[in-house]
RNA sequence: GGUCGGUUAGCUCAGUUGGUAGAGCGUUUCGUUGACAUCGAAGAGGUCGCUGGUUCGAACCCAGUACCGACCACCA
C-alpha cells in the first residue's frame, strides 16, 4: 500500500540500500547487449559535492539508466582524484592552525598525513553521490593514485620520455610564490587590476662606460622591481627617434650595470616613448627578446619572489612588493623617475594559490603537447568523436592548434613523484621502477652508483588524462579494456575541455591509438537565481543536498534536467525545485488513485489489447510520448525529454485519462473495468519507466509498492516499445477534449455558479457528433458539470450561451444563471479573434505567389483552414444575431 | 584584439529541416465533486533587441547595429 503522502526522505535512502546491496549498478549483467560508458568527471576525493556536481552526474545517470532501461551493458565508471595543489594545501592548513609546517615533517610524514585525511574525509563526496541517486558501479571504484592507476600513470611518462615527448627544459614557467611550485598556463588566471605605470630614464653612456650628462632614454613599467633584472632596453628597428642609439648602452639605475638598447620589433613605437626595457628573466616577451639579442639572464628572485643575491645587497630579502617602493623611491631619490600614471592592466593570479604568478626561470619538464595534439584535432576533425553542442568543437580546436608545450611538474608532494632518477653527474635515467633505473645506472657507473629520485609530482590533470582506460585496468590488458573502451559518452562542463576532456583526447589516442569516447556532452554552468556564478566569497553558492533534504532527490535531479537546454547557463531556482516536487506528489497520488481501483502493475512489454477508444487513446498517447523522450535523449535534449514526460503525466494521464476512466468504475460493467485496469496500469507502467531516469526513487518506490508481482525492480525494468496509435481514438478524444474545455470556458466567463447543471443541446450537428455525443454522454455531462448533452434539429436561444465546436453550436440554456451581457462579449470577442484569422488566411490564399510557390499541402491546409474558419464565423455570427440587442 | 553565446509573456526560460508563438513560476476569477489544496477549472499577459535584405511567407536564414555574458590572447 502507498502511504497518502508522499515524502521524499522517507524512501530515498532505502532504495539506494536496495540497488546497492543488490548489485543493481554493476556492469557486465547483460554480457550480451551492446555497451555503454560513461566515466564519471572524478571529483577531487576530499571534496564535497557542490551543484555543478549535482547537474553533471545527474545528467550521467539519466543517460545511464536510460542506456540500462534499453537493455545495454551499462558501465558507470566511479572514482576520485587525488588532487594534487587542492588537497595538499588544504593538508598544509590544517598543519597550519595546529602551528605546523610540512618541511619540518618530512616528505614521508607528510604524505602519510594526507592520505590519513584522504581515509577521513575521502568518503563524503561519494556519500553524496549516493544521495543523489547517482548509479554508478562502486565496484569498480578507483582512486588516481591507487597503485595499478598510479603504475599506468608512471608508464605514461616513461613511454613519453623514451618517445621523445616529455622532456626536461630550462625556461620560464608561470610560478606561484605562495605554493612554490610551477604550475600550467591553464592554472593561471588573468584579472583586471589597477596599478600605475611608472616612466623612468635611464642614462646613456659613452664608448668608455661614462655617464654623458643630460642625454637619457625614456622607458616605462608596470613592475619597477624588475629594473633590477634589466639586460636591455629594446627599440623598433624602424624608429627614427631611437636609430642612432642602436648599439649603444646605457647605466642602468641603481645597479650601475651597462646594458645595450638593441634594435627588435618587439618594441612598438606606438607605446610610451618605444623604448622597452628588457628582463628577459622575467617576463614571457622580454624572455624571447633577450633569446633573439643574445642578452644577459639575470634572475632576481626566489622561489618566494622576494629578491635574491643577484640583486644589490640593499633589496636582498624584501618581497616584491616591498622592493617595488623602495625602488620606485631611490629612483625618485635620484632623479631617474620622470612620472607616474594611474594604470590598468591583466594580471595573473595563480588559481589556487590566490597570489600574483611570478615568470620565474627554472628547470621542469614537459610534455610535446603540440606534437601530440595532432591526432587529436584530426579526430574531431574527421568525426571518431562528436562535441555536443557542436559549438564547443571549434573551441576544442581553436585552443588544440595553439597549444604550447605543457609544464607537468609541481613542486609538491603529494601526487605522482615523477619516474626520474638522476647519477651523481645529472645523467637522468627515466624508468617505470627504482630497480631499473638501478640497473641502466650501474651498466653506465659501475655498482657503486647512488641515485636520486627526482623530488617533483605531475600536475594532476596528467593522471588524470588516463582516466578512460586506467580506471577499466590498463596497462593490464583486461577484458573490460576490451569491451569498455572507447567509452560512449562523456558528460562534462566546459570549463575543463583544455584541462581534461583534450589531455584525455590525446593521451587515448597515444597510448590506445583511438580515441577515449565517441561523444563529448558539454553542458553549462549552474549559476544562483540572479546568473552570478556561484562561489564561497560571494556566498551565494546552494548547496544541492540542502535541496535534496528539502524537496528529494528526484526533484532536484528533475529541475536540473528541465533545465538543461543546450547552449545555456543554468540559473537555479528553488521556485523550480519546489515544482517538480509537487510533480512528484501528483504522480504518488495518481498511483494511489489507480491502486484505489484495483489498479497494481503490468509486466507485459507490449500494449494491452483494447475496445474502449479512449484505452485505445491512452495508449496512443503513451506511445507519443515514449517516442519523444526516446528521440530526445538519443539527442542529448534533456529539457525536452523531461517536459514531454511532465506533461504527459500531468496534462494527459492525471487531467484527462484519470478523470475520464472514473465514470467506468463507477458503472456496472466488469469487462469494461478489467480491460481499463490492464490498460490503467500497463499506462501507469510506462509512465514510470520513462519517468525512472529522471525520479528514481519515486519511480522504484510505486513500482514495487502497488502490489503487483515483478520480475525486477523498475531500474531493470524495459523501456517502452514504440508501437502504432489509434488515429481515430485519438480524434475521438480530442474532441471530447475541446467540448468539455469549451463549455467550461463559457461558464467560466459567463460567471455560471459552480454547482449549476445545464442541459447542452447540440444543433448542427454532424453524424460524426452525434455519435460522439452519444458515446461519451456521461463523461462529457460529468467534466462539464452538465445535466445531459443532446443533439437537436432546433432549439430556443432566448438567454441560452452559446459554443461552437467544430461544425456544430452547442446551446447551454443558462437564463437567469448567466449574464447576457458577458455571453455577447464573449461571443464577439471569439468572432474577432475568428476573423482575424480568416481575414489574415484569405489574404495569403489571395497571394498568387503563395498559391504558386508553396508545397501543395501547405496550400491545401491553408484552405481547410480558411473554410473551417468561415464556417465557425458564420455560426458565431448566427449566435450573436440570436442574442439580439 | 580573437572566438563563441545570449536578447521571446511581470520573472526564469523552451521553440533544428522558415508556414500567423509555448511552458513553469507569478498574477486575476472561481472551486473543500468520491487520487491529489504540494490540488482542480477558467482568464489576462508578447509588433519574438533594433535596421535592412532574401522569400509567396522570417522569432527562425543573411548583412549590419546596440546591449549583456563567457572564453582565449595581449597591453613593456
Amino acid at each position: 500500500m502507498l502511504e497518502k503522502t508522499y515524502s521524499p526522505a522517507d524512501i530515498e535512502a532505502k532504495w539506494y540500500d536496495h540497488w546497492e546491496s543488490t548489485d543493481a549498478f554493476a556492469c557486465g549483467r547483460n554480457q550480451g547487449g551492446e555497451t555503454y560508458t560513461i566515466v564519471m568527471p572524478p571529483p577531487n576525493v576530499t571534496g564535497n559535492l557542490h551543484m555543478g556536481h549535482a547537474l553533471d552526474n545527474s545528467l550521467q545517470d539519466i543517460l545511464i539508466r536510460f542506456e540500462r532501461l534499453r537493455g545495454k551493458d551499462v558501465l558507470w565508471q566511479v572514482g576520485t582524484d587525488h588532487a594534487g595543489i587542492a588537497t595538499q594545501n588544504i593538508v598544509e592548513k590544517q598543519l597550519d592552525a595546529a602551528g605546523l609546517n610540512r618541511k619540518d615533517m618530512g616528505r614521508e610524514k607528510f604524505i602519510e598525513r594526507v592520505w590519513d585525511w584522504k581515509a577521513e574525509s575521502g568518503g563524503n563526496i561519494t556519500r553524496q553521490l549516493r544521495r543523489l541517486g547517482a548509479s554508478c558501479d562502486w565496484s569498480r571504484e578507483r582512486f588516481t593514485m591507487d597503485t595499478g592507476f598510479s603504475a599506468g600513470v608512471l608508464k605514461f611518462f616513461v613511454k613519453l620520455y623514451n618517445d621523445g615527448l616529455m622532456y626536461k627544459d630550462n625556461r620560464l614557467v608561470n610560478w606561484d610564490p605562495k605554493l612554490k611550485t610551477a604550475i600550467s598556463d591553464l592554472e593561471v588566471e588573468q584579472k583586471e587590476v589597477s596599478g600605475h605605470f611608472w616612466h623612468f630614464r635611464y642614462p646613456l653612456v659613452d664608448a668608455q662606460g661614462d655617464i654623458i650628462k643630460n642625454k637619457f632614454i625614456e622607458i616605462a613599467t608596470t613592475r619597477p622591481e624588475t629594473m633590477l633584472g634589466d639586460t636591455g632596453i629594446a627599440v623598433h628597428p624602424s624608429d627614427e627617434r631611437y636609430k642612432d642609439l642602436i648599439g649603444q648602452q646605457v647605466k642602468l639605475p641603481l645597479v650601475g650595470r651597462l646594458i645595450p638598447i638593441v634594435a627588435d620589433d618587439y618594441a612598438d613605437p606606438e607605446q610610451g616613448s618605444g623604448a622597452v626595457k628588457i628582463t628577459p628573466a622575467h617576463d614571457f616577451n622580454d624572455f624571447e627578446v633577450g633569446k633573439r639579442n643574445d642578452l644577459e639572464m639575470i634572475n632576481i628572485l626566489d622561489e618566494s619572489a622576494s629578491l635574491n643575491r643577484n640583486a644589490p645587497e640593499k633589496y636582498q630579502g624584501m618581497d616584491r612588493y616591498q622592493a617595488r617602493k623602495a625602488i620606485v623611491a631611490d629612483l625618485e631619490g635620484g632623479g631617474f623617475l620622470v612620472k607616474v600614471e594611474p594604470h590598468t592592466h591583466m594580471v595573473p593570479y595563480g588559481d589556487r594559490g590566490g597570489v600574483v604568478i611570478e615568470p620565474w626561470l627554472t628547470e621542469q619538464w614537459y610534455v610535446d603537447a603540440p606534437k601530440l595534439a595532432v591526432k587529436a584535432i584530426e579526430a574531431v576533425e574527421t568525426g571518431k568523436t562528436n562535441f555536443i553542442p557542436k559549438n564547443w568543437e571549434k573551441t576544442y580546436y581553436q585552443w588544440m592548434r595553439n597549444i604550447t608545450p605543457w609544464c607537468v611538474s609541481r613542486q609538491l608532494w603529494w601526487g605522482h613523484q615523477i619516474p626520474a632518477w638522476y647519477a651523481p653527474d645529472g645523467t637522468v635515467f627515466v624508468c617505470e621502477t627504482e630497480g631499473e633505473a638501478y640497473t641502466q645506472a650501474q651498466a653506465k657507473f659501475g655498482n657503486d652508483v647512488v641515485l636520486e629520485r627526482d623530488k617533483d609530482v605531475l600536475d594532476t590533470w596528467f593522471s588524470s588524462g588516463l582516466w578512460p582506460f586506467g580506471t577499466l585496468g590498463w596497462p593490464e590488458k583486461t577484458p573490460e579494456v576490451d569491451r569498455y573502451y572507447p567509452n560512449a559518452t562523456l558528460v562534462t562542463g566546459f570549463d575543463i575541455i583544455f584541462f581534461w576532456v583534450a589531455r584525455m583526447m590525446m593521451s587515448g589516442l597515444y597510448i590506445m591509438d583511438d580515441v577515449p569516447f565517441k561523444k563529448v556532452y558539454i553542458h553549462a554552468l549552474v549559476r544562483d537565481e540572479k546568473g552570478a556564478k556561484m562561489s564561497k566569497s560571494k556566498g551565494n553558492v546552494i548547496d544541492p543536498l540542502d535541496f535534496v533534504e528539502k524537496y528529494g532527490a528526484d526533484a532536484l535531479r528533475f529541475t536540473l534536467s528541465s533545465m538543461e537546454a543546450q547552449g545555456r547557463d543554468i540559473k537555479m531556482s528553488e521556485k523550480r525545485v519546489e515544482g517538480y516536487r509537487n510533480f512528484g506528489t501528483k504522480l504518488w497520488n495518481a498511483a494511489r488513485f489507480c491502486e484505489m481501483n484495483g489498479i497494481s502493475g503490468s509486466n507485459s512489454l507490449k500494449p494491452p489489447t483494447a475496445t474502449l477508444t479512449l484505452n485505445k487513446w491512452i495508449i496512443g498517447e503513451v506511445m507519443q510520448a515514449a517516442q519523444g523522450v526516446t528521440k530526445a535523449l538519443e539527442a542529448f535534449k534533456f529539457n525536452e525529454a523531461s517536459d514531454t514526460i511532465y506533461h504527459f503525466t500531468w496534462g494527459k494521464f492525471c487531467d484527462w485519462y484519470v478523470e475520464l476512466i472514473k465514470p467506468v468504475f463507477w458503472g456496472e460493467d466488469e469487462e469494461q473495468k478489467q480491460e481499463t485496469r490492464v490498460v490503467t496500469a500497463w499506462v501507469l507502467d510506462q509512465i514510470l519507466v520513462i519517468l525512472h531516469p529522471f525520479m528514481p526513487f519515486i519511480t522504484e518506490e510505486i513500482w514495487n509498492g502497488l502490489g503487483a508481482q515483478r520480475d525486477t525492480d523498475i531500474i531493470h525494468a524495459r523501456w517502452p516499445e514504440i508501437g502504432a496509435v489509434d488515429a481515430a481514438a485519438m480524434a475521438d478524444v480530442d474532441w471530447v477534449i475541446r467540448f468539455i474545455t469549451e463549455v467550461r470556458s463559457t461558464r467560466a466567463e459567463m460567471n455560471v455558479p459552480a454547482g449549476a447543471k445545464a442541459t447542452a443541446l447540440i444543433t448542427g450537428a454532424s453524424k460524426q457528433t452525434q455519435r460522439r455525443v452519444t458515446d461519451w454522454h456521461d463523461m462529457l455531462a460529468r467534466l462539464a458539470r452538465l445535466e445531459k448533452a443532446e443533439c437537436v434539429t432546433s432549439a430556443d436561444t432566448n438567454g441560452a450561451a452559446q459554443l461552437v465546436v467544430d461544425e456544430a453550436t452547442v446551446l447551454l440554456p443558462l437564463a437567469g444563471l448567466m449574464d447576457l451581457g458577458a455571453e455577447k462579449a464573449r461571443l464577439n470577442k471569439a468572432l474577432d479573434k475568428t476573423s482575424k484569422e480568416a481575414a489574415s488566411l484569405k489574404g495569403r490564399l489571395g497571394n498568387k505567389g503563395f498559391t504558386d510557390k508553396a508545397p501543395a499541402h501547405v496550400v491545401k491546409d491553408a484552405q481547410e483552414q480558411l473554410s473551417e474558419l468561415e464556417a465557425q464565423m458564420q455560426k458565431l455570427q448566427a449566435a450573436i444575431q440570436r442574442l439580439g440587442d
